[in-house]
Order: structure tokens, then sequence, then C-alpha cells
RNA sequence: GGGCCGGUAGUUUAGUCAGGUAGAGCGACGGACUCUUAAUCCGUAAGUCAGGGGUUCAAAUCCCUUUCGGCCCGCCA
């Protein structure tokens, strides 16, 4: 059947209600229960004595009439339950609204609730309701709707016919939601800082860039919430956090999405040990609450959070994996550290920096190895201008980041409060910028240190990247399953 | 940016290798049916075979191209 020709039949039947005096689009329905509630007043009765007046809306998902009698099944936000109607109690003319429903519709059913010969929970309608007749034909009944990209760009017919697919938003959702609840317990404090800046600064990432007519000014898309959230650090606020999107006009794949969720959090007093700790104690507590263990599947790897995890120094390791001494003399300059690359099979881009090269080293050869949660310590201070140098060594700054599944999870600083050694760092960021003429270079944000030139306390800062934990914690291969719209081309 | 794979009715798909009237299930429409639950039974309609171009007597099928998606690589805190 011709598209048009659907919606043309269900046009028809829109008017049809409407000819019999009935609203297809009510304003309101009151129900007295959900779904499952009505399914526990059923299931705590002995007899089924006293569930009637019973009122129900859901979404038409499953009809089946035998003439006389038909069953159908409604679904609301909770769950589903079969309800039953008789022509011969309701009578012919109620009866024959049924006729002009279609899967899709929304209704409200008031009745009785009894349990049918087989058994099955029901509840006898004796006044249907129309609530909201759809248009369009719902995706296949049981084999559900399984092309992917009409799964991304209509995520609600996704939701509607793919049970496991809401059961992903619904766990993403309680993740959110416990992860604040954890931070507010440590006493942390949620914010919001601003999503438009004069300098999209914070991180090594390009930003999207956007206009602000009346201001006839220049505004980036914040690629990180970090040097504000600091701000509020010299405000005198000891514990702040925030759960919020940042952008980064960058490829898209499978880990990668343009616009993403972070967690930052910033603890005076703290330094990245402490840090370290609670991010352990975040994710296995959280995996324990919402999954009821701490070992999830993840792409056949059983992923083991619980405390302590592995912690490995970085230049360490990658002497070890990768064959490369970071610091050796002749890798301390950038034409060096690029001829020890290519001995190792490595290919550098032309024109980058040693910054650039090592984290490459990094990505190619370390990331992809750490599957159980690992923590990566102490960064070379050219590639992390926002964290504190170690006290023993000036190559290496407090740094760590977190990893699962090969992924990158967590960043974390012992923060870098020294605001003189912080404007040198940024200078040295601006330079790299322009000599490489890359965007990814982090930028000078003369606000944010004239702000902490006004003193911030030693701080342990996080990162934490949501939407990848999502993805480990229920076991999908890609960002985009765990992101109700992710990005995708236009049609046009 | 490069490579590979894919797009067939509202939906799930067969058919593409080897060119010859595009077929089925669900859904829709008409009919039967008071215990179904992927209801069943009888019947009917429904297609820009992603778009465009080419080869051929003949193209969903072969070739070129555009587009969208997937996977991999590159890029990427």
């Amino acid at each position: 059947m011709a598209k048009d020709e659907l919606f043309e039949q269900r046009i028809e039947k829109l008017n049809r209600l409407r000819d019999k005096g009935i609203d297809p689009y009510p304003n309101s329905f009151l129900r007295s229960h959900t779904t499952v509630e009505a399914r526990a007043i059923l299931e705590e009765l002995a007899e089924n004595q006293g569930a009637s007046e019973i009122t129900l809306a859901g979404r038409l998902v499953s009809l089946r009439s035998m003439g006389r009698l038909t069953f159908a099944v409604i679904r609301d936000g909770q769950g589903q339950i079969q309800v039953s109607f008789e022509r011969d109690s309701m009578g012919t003319e109620k009866y024959s609204v049924l006729k002009d429903l279609d899967l899709g519709d929304f209704i409200g059913v008031k009745g009785e609730m009894y349990r049918t010969k087989t058994e099955e929970i029901t509840l006898r309608t004796q006044e249907l309701t129309v609530l909201t007749k759809s248009l369009r034909p719902m995706p296949e009944k049981w084999h559900g709707l399984k092309d992917v990209e009409q799964r991304y760009r209509q995520r609600y017919l996704d939701l509607i016919s793919n049970e496991e697919v809401r059961d992903i938003f619904q766990f993403r959702s309680k993740f959110i939601f416990t992860l604040r609840l954890l931070m507010e317990e440590r006493g942390f404090m949620e914010v919001e800082t601003p999503v438009m800046l004069p300098v999209a600064a914070g991180a090594m990432a390009t930003p999207f860039v956007t206009t602000h007519n009346a201001l006839d000014r220049t505004l980036f898309l914040r690629i990180a919430t970090e040097l504000h959230l600091k701000r509020l650090l010299v405000g005198g606020y000891d514990k702040v956090f925030e759960i919020g999107r940042v952008f980064r006009n960058e490829g898209l794949d499978a880990s990668h999405n343009p616009e993403f969720t972070t967690m930052e959090s910033y603890e005076a007093y703290g330094d990245y040990e402490s840090t370290m700790v609670m991010v352990e104690e975040l994710l296995s507590s959280i995996a324990q609450k919402l999954l009821g263990t701490r070992v999830v599947e993840f792409q056949g790897e059983k992923i083991d959070f619980t405390p302590p995890w592995e912690r490995i120094s970085l230049v360490e390791v990658v002497k070890e994996w990768a064959g490369i001494d970071l610091f050796s003399s002749e890798n301390k300059t950038a034409t060096g550290l690029r001829k020890s690359m290519i001995d190792q099979g490595l290919n550098p881009a032309e024109g980058t920096s040693w910054a650039q090269m090592a984290d490459k080293i990094i990505g190619d050869l370390v990331e992809p190895k750490l599957i159980q949660p690992t923590f990566l310590l102490d960064y070379p201070v050219e590639m992390t201008p926002l964290a504190k140098s170690k006290k023993d060594d000036e190559n290496l700054v407090e740094r760590f980041e977190g990893f699962v599944g090969g992924m990158e999870i967590a960043n974390a600083f012992t923060e870098l409060n020294d605001p003189i050694e912080q404007r040198e760092r940024f200078v040295f960021q601006e330079k790299s910028r322009e000599e490489f003429a890359k965007e990814e270079f982090d930028r000078l944000d003369e606000d944010f240190l004239v702000a902490i030139e006004h003193g911030m306390p030693p701080t342990g800062g996080l990162g934490l990247g949501i939407d990848r934990l999502v993805m480990v914690l229920t076991g999908q291969s890609t960002i985009r399953e765990v992101i109700l719209f992710p990005q995708l081309r236009s049609l046009e």
C-alpha cells in the first residue's frame, strides 16, 4: 500500500470518529493507575474482588478481534497490559469504535480487572476513550525496526519497537541520576557554566563557532567546562561539579560524537591521588547499584570495576609496550621522537608537535590494550597545560587518565594553580598552535588567568566521559547507541 | 580524506553471483469468529527496486555517477 494511501485511510478513520461525536485528540484524561500498578492490584487480590473502576491509558500495541470479543494490549511508560472488549456488554455502538482504531493510537479504558481463561491479567473495558489517533503506521511488530539509519533518524520509532533500546536510555538516565546523587553525598555542589564562550579553552580540540548578533561578537561552543569550574573555586566553593554537554568540531566514529556529555568535578585540597580513589569508588558503586555487579561484559571481555584499579606509569608503559623512552636525550626533541616512532613502525603525520606525537604513541600502542579499568599516571608536561608538575620531576605532571575497554573515560589532574606558570603554559600552547597551524591546541583565556591570579586553592580536578561509560555498562559498541539523537548527515 | 559493504511495499525481507512478468510474512483493506496473546481462516490492494546516466532487444540484477547509512583506516584528549 502506498504511503499516502495508508495516511488517507487513517484520515478517513479520524473523520469517522469525529462523525460519531468522538474527539480524537482530547485535552486530557485521568487514569487511576499505570499498567504496572493495575497488574499489581490484581496479583495482590486472592479473589478477583474489588478491582473495578480501574482507569488505564496507553498506546495500542496489539489488537486481536474475534468478532464479538476483542483482546488488545496497551503500553504506557512503565509496562503493558491486556485489555478486553465485549460487544455484548459494551453495546454495539461503543464496540464499533474499535473498527476505527489502529496500532499506535492512544486510548483510555475504564473497567474491572480479571483473569482470562488462560490466566492473563486483563482489564475488561466498560468505557473506551480515544486519546490520540495516530496517522502513520508503526514499525513491524515482530521483527521491530532494524534499519540502523532509520533507528537513529526516527529514534521515537526505535523506542516504540525495540525494548532493549528503551532499556539502554533508561539506564543512561539512572546512571546520571546516581552519579549526581553520589556527588551530592560527597559534598559536591552542582553548577551550570556557560556553553557559549568568547574563548574555547580548557582542552585540546577544535571548537564550533557561532555569532551573537546583538553583541556583534564571535562565540565558541565550549569544548570543556574546566576553566569556569575553576573560577568557582577561586570564588570560594570547595567542591563543585557540572554534568553537561561539550562540543568538539571533529570526526565521528564509534566512540566520538560532536556533542557529548561529561561530568567535571573540582575538589579543593584534593589532588590526583584522591581523585583517582573517587573515580574507582564512584564507578564501582554505580555498577553495583544499577547492575547488581561490578563485573560487566563489553565486547566479549569481562570488565571488573572493583577497586583498586591497576595504576601504570605512562612513561614506563610506553617504554615497555612501544619500545620508546620518551625522555631519553634523543627523544626529547620532536625530530628525535619522530625518528624513534618510525623505527617502531609508527607513521607520525607531517608537521606535528612532540606532544601530538607522544599522544599518538599512547593512543596507538597503549590505550587499546587497557581493557580492564586502568589508570595511566604522570603525563609529559607538554601534553597537559592545566596540570601541576610533579615535585620530583619537572618533565611530568600529576595527571591520570582512566581507561576501560580500550577507551579513555576519565582525565584528571592535580590542578595547576600557579598563575605565572599557567600563563607560560598557555603562551606555549598559543605558540604551538601558530607553529603547527592546528586548531586543537589549547587557548589562552585571559579572564581565567586573572581569576586564578586572585588565588585558586590546591585542587584535584576530574573529567568523566559519560557516554563511553554508559557504553561499557550497557555493552554497546558504538556511542550512537547511547545518545538518543546522534549526529547524522542531512538528508537534503 | 581513503578502502570495503549496503539501501527492494508502511515494516521485516527473498530475488543481484548467472539480465528475461519483483515474491513472501507482519501491517493495511473487505469478510468470518466470545479466551486471544506473533490469534486463526478466506479474499483484496499495495513497489520511483535510494536518485541520475549508460550498456542491452530486455536491467532490482552489469557499468558509471550522486546521495545516505554501516564497518575499517586516516583525523581526533
